[in-house]
DNA sequence: ATTATGCATTGATGTAAGTCAAATTGATAG
DNA sequence: CTATCAATTTGACTTACATCAATGCATAAT
């Protein structure tokens, strides 16, 4: 089965991630900063994938999580009379691909927003690297659990304004995280895309972002944002 | 750290599983049926919740998993304005506890809807199992991968029809799976609780449920469920 | 520049589901 | 057996958001 020795696996990971500003967020408790100096192995794991173009299709074999280096991911699924229903929005630094894990090929469909680049770590490896290393097991359980929590923070029992105000502070939040600005951003993603995600018409999207605009939380120009009153946006997310 | 050698503690956990019918529900990949017969540590580790007791609280510290051995539970999230949000129904052989894992506490509370009985996993020993029984780790990930993949079963851009066929249709499956029936069975849940989750206001849950009734998809009375025709039921969840 | 093409915005209208209210049923206690 | 209380059902009305439609802007192609 595992003709590599994990040690020499982890090597391998350690090469890759040495160098990646994002190391922190892809695998914060795995490896430590002195574990990941050296780099010779990364470009062979590094992946580009442009505008539109597929990432992983749904129900193709699972075998590779990926963790985004730069730019951004949409997933969705089909549904059965063809329509689509974009499950997440995946930004810098975060892993993607899990969703493949239990019947052993994916559920959604991963395309990329804008052109970004990628690592592909094989599930397989990964899994025993975290039963050797304390803490990265237990992580990557986090990363999941945490995906579950906040699928409910944009939920069925909040209205338009609240689900538009969440989905930005979440998008304000992450991008902080990765050292963007909290405030000010692009969105990688239509109105149209933001509405099948929360649950609205694309209309409806415009309109509350017009009606944020004219109640001086925000500034937005087309996919141009700018959060003015984060305060304020976290009352309306609450109602 | 670790006082207890990681072979005594399996060996617990084999004596506590080694009787009990949803094992392979449980940790189906984990332990096998040989490894699991003995049984004297069973009750140590066994918890009954009476209706309306909770198992744990948000906020509270999270050190266990819950797997449900009889019974049923329902979890929830208070929001900042006081209101309820319940995130999810666990049955028999289902695991419970996982959205504590992140911050340390648990982000929901978890409530009996009827006289219960768990089974406690220390979840520190569980991953330290996971990670020397081959297929036990990925067991892991897959429970909580799927569950975020379920989400979306049950979704936004579904109308009140659809949300409802698919919560009984996934009650179905889910009660099937433990070896009861597929098409009747007792809902421990309100009206309320099941608009609640789906995001429905109680009446409308009852009218739909009128509904299939007149259409002939099924009979209810209070919360006994009969379903008559699945299949109508399927073509009803997609449209 | 000029035309195409797709996305965003804004307005007018319709409808699914929420809210409010009352009636019915069932469970529990006295 | 009756009273009480909660859950469910059903009806009348309201509303938030979808849908349909038209217009305004961008970016890209000619």
């Amino acid at each position: 089965m595992n003709s590599q020795p994990s040690s020499k696996i982890l090597d391998n990971i350690r090469q890759a991630c040495g160098t990646c500003s994002l190391n922190s967020l892809c695998l914060p408790m795995g490896l430590s900063h002195e574990e990941m100096l050296t780099l010779d192995q990364l470009v062979k794991r590094q992946l580009i994938v442009n505008k539109g173009e597929y990432l992983f299709r749904m129900e193709h074999h699972f075998d590779y999580l990926y963790a985004i280096r730069a730019g951004s991911f949409k997933t969705f699924l089909v549904s059965e009379k063809g329509t689509d229903q974009i499950t997440g929005f995946y930004l810098p630094g975060e892993l993607l691909g899990f969703d493949g894990i239990e019947p052993g090929h994916h559920q959604v469909t991963a395309v990329a927003l804008e052109t970004s680049s990628v690592c592909q770590l094989k599930f397989d490896e990964l899994l025993q690297i975290a039963s050797k290393i304390q803490g990265l097991q237990r992580h990557l359980m986090a990363i999941l659990s945490q995906r579950f929590n906040n699928q409910f923070t944009i939920s069925v029992n909040h209205n338009a304004e609240q689900r538009i105000a969440r989905f930005l502070l979440s998008l304000s939040e992450r991008f902080k995280r990765r050292g963007y600005s909290a405030d000010t951003f692009n969105l990688t993603m239509s109105r149209q895309e933001i509405g099948n995600y929360l649950g609205l018409a694309n209309e409806t999207v415009s309109r509350i972002l017009a009606k944020f605009r004219e109640q001086g939380i925000l500034e937005s120009h087309q996919r141009e944002m700018h959060l003015l009153d984060l305060r304020a946006l976290q009352m309306t997310a609450c109602g």
